[in-house]
DNA sequence: GCGACAG
DNA sequence: ATCTTGTCGC
């Protein structure tokens, strides 16, 4: 069972997020609920069979960044970002940008809604335009399993492409009350050092990993598609050289770059 | 009892 | 997600 969240309280004096209707949240449940069916939750490729991941070419990473004026309206214009790199060296060998328009706002839960649909228009073009380049396993800036419905952006992502995925968030989305607590994350060291995250029902969902030294917080990782949690840690810490996994740092500052390049344009066009 | 909630 | 300065440490 859910929890109420913010935004469909009328009561909040300041509602975190713009409101959507509760019919469109029913529609939204039922689709993430018959998505989920279709997960594959272990390994299908052949370089995911060894640790050292012989045959793994190449990891993109998707990001999207929005203006500042817009990022709290229903709707708004974006930038998503796909890079590719070249693994295990992290070179960046192709990527796309794209400015997009988010027909519906975030909401917590459901942020597939508003964001897979561009990223995987830009993955289709990339699938389309350089069949050369289309990566192996993609990296997604949010959760895969790790979900209220168990079903994730990085779900959505996988299950349209059928590219494995993994869910990799820097902070903590509430589930049935499950939380983090210092306690748990207080044996973590180490990069590589991980707690996993199970549900009521014991499943696991997800992991708090670990992914650089000098990191006070953890990253949240859980699997999108067509891939198993240990090769997902796996995946992720060789992506790693600092707190962020390279190819979804690489897109977090392309898609900003293009925001700020259009903010700038749109201010002196004004003057 | 209230609040917590990926981006 | 975005707004933002300095500051502590290797």
């Amino acid at each position: 069972m859910r929890h109420k969240i913010m935004a469909d309280d009328p009561a909040s004096k300041t509602p975190r997020y713009p409101a959507v209707s509760p019919a469109l949240i029913e529609r939204w449940d039922l689709l993430q609920n018959e998505l989920s069916k279709k997960i594959i939750h272990s390994d299908t490729e052949d370089w995911q069979l060894t640790e050292e991941l012989h045959g793994l070419k190449r990891v993109a990473g998707v990001d999207v960044s929005y203006p500042s004026k817009d990022h709290d309206s229903y709707e708004c214009d974006a930038y998503a970002a796909v890079v590719i790199c070249e693994f295990p060296t992290m070179k960046i060998i192709h990527k796309e940008v794209q400015q997009v328009h988010l027909p519906v706002p975030y909401a917590p839960g459901y942020l597939a809604f508003r964001e897979s649909e561009p990223v995987v228009n830009l993955l289709n073009k990339i699938m389309k335009e350089h069949p050369s380049k289309v990566p192996d396993v993609l990296l997604v800036d949010g959760n895969g399993m790790l979900h209220p419905n168990r079903t994730g952006l990085a779900c959505h992502v996988g299950i349209t492409t059928e590219i494995p995925t993994i869910g990799v968030a820097k902070n903590l989305h509430m589930i049935d009350g499950i939380g983090v607590t210092r306690q748990m994350l207080q044996g973590m060291a180490a990069m590589g050092d991980y707690v996993l995250i199970r549900d009521n029902a014991n499943e696991i969902l997800g992991m708090a990993l670990k992914t650089a030294k000098d990191t006070k917080n953890p990253m949240y990782i859980s699997i999108g598609h067509k891939i198993s949690l240990e090769t997902a840690k796996n995946v992720v810490l060789k992506c790693c050289k600092y707190k962020i996994p390279e190819p979804i740092r690489f897109a977090d500052n392309i898609s900003r770059e293009f925001v700020r390049k259009m903010e700038e344009k749109s201010q002196s066009q004004k003057t």
